[in-house]
DNA sequence: ATATTATCCGAACATTTGTTCCATGTCAAG
DNA sequence: CTTGACATGGAACAAATGTTCGGATAATAT
């Protein structure tokens, strides 16, 4: 057996690995074959491939169907290397109705509404909530209807908000605009008069960026 | 060369191969060989599947790449077997206001939108509008909100249909409900009060069965 | 009928690809 | 240092896969 100088040990290369395959799905939409990713990663044998491969397998991360060519499969996807979806996936927190405040955004999500990926400029952070009762509906927003709100502890003059109204306990939808030491609650239907608040009495819960609503009966499908 | 009895020749083979390889697609998410085609098939040869792929890629429904396994690849998707799109594309038909008709459902699309199938019972025939102006406010709908409208000539009573108002000349989006031989158009805000009028002064164009809005500046995005 | 074209068939060849074997090297723990 | 787990290298085998070739048959045009 001749040997030549051994190259160091690559510690990462399993990972290497995976991400080279992620990678190659991603632009052939097709697994590549050992050979492929020992030329890709410049390996020097397909031994070494397959036996990361095997490894791979026990942890879990690929599977291998059969002997078939190009038989690796991706179990889980390396961060930040999942193909592009064009569905987002936003956790839905639940029902949200005057009388309560909003969930708190870190909560276990009921299940999950999936969102064109166009429709949002960043889908981080987002949640769900579904409207109960027609206390929002000068923010022409009525019972049953899906909203996507943004958590924030402020917002820009004129926004639409989820504003937590701290003395009357009510959760309601509204533009806001800072009037000195008080805050107008503005309306989206415009002959709707303005509330007027002082700042302190209002907890800005986040920012809502959008309505949905499905009028045939079916509400918008929520996935577990 | 031996020669057994020849199978008569299949006319369509050249299509069930393009078939076989969508259906596996579809499965698979991987592209077969020539000898699982074979196979799939019941061919007597790969030769024959090597033939039919040549003549296939001729015609320009499939490209081979290089020597390399599964190199088949798609151009076009046989009818009926285009693998399941997670977003329907809605013909955008332009803007609607009070006092205009909305525009032939037939008329040629100023752009597309997409859709998440499972929100979408038969996305067949569907379009969308961009809502102008404040006059439908009772319906919940503001100005920029996209609405998704199914043609219809009748509606069920309570169903929230895009009405046009014959001889006012206006479009409106009211919940309608026969009442002898005239209508109430009742607006989805509660303390909004109906609107009677008689059964002829109305002609339905369709049902609303979704309504779309984004708060955050821009409109949902259409594309051309 | 004859000629022409399209299709099929079996076999074999040439690569590609998955896999195994065994020797050897690397590294960290004891 | 010794040990053991982990990792690498080279080679070869076996199976799969793509491809070619010569000849046959079937369908269609002349």
């Amino acid at each position: 057996m001749k040997r030549g100088r051994r190259s160091r040990i690559r510690r990462d290369l399993r990972q290497e690995i995976l991400a080279f395959i992620a990678r190659w799905y991603r632009q052939e939409r097709t697994y590549p074959t050992v050979r492929e990713i020992q030329k890709g990663l410049k390996i020097s044998s397909p031994s070494v491939v397959d036996y990361h491969l095997r490894r791979l397998e026990q942890e879990d991360l690929i599977t291998r169907v059969g002997r078939r060519s190009r038989g690796i499969r991706l179990r889980r996807w390396p961060d930040g290397l999942a193909p592009e979806e064009d569905l987002i996936p936003i956790p839905f927190l639940g029902p949200i109705a005057a009388g309560e405040p909003i969930p708190h955004p870190d909560a276990e999500p009921l299940g999950w509404i999936r969102i064109p990926r166009p429709w949002l400029a960043d889908g981080n952070g987002l949640f769900a909530l579904r409207v109960q009762g027609d206390s929002m509906i000068d923010a022409l927003v009525g019972d049953g209807d899906l909203i996507i709100v943004k958590p924030a502890p402020e917002v820009e003059d004129g926004e639409m908000a989820v504003v937590w109204l701290t003395d009357r306990h009510e959760t309601t939808l509204k533009r806001v605009y800072r009037e000195g030491d008080r805050v107008r609650l503005q309306p989206a239907h415009p002959t709707m008069s303005p509330l007027y608040v002082p700042a302190e009495a209002i907890r800005i819960q986040g920012k809502v960026i959008q309505v949905l609503r499905n009028l045939n009966g079916l509400p918008l499908p929520v996935e577990p």
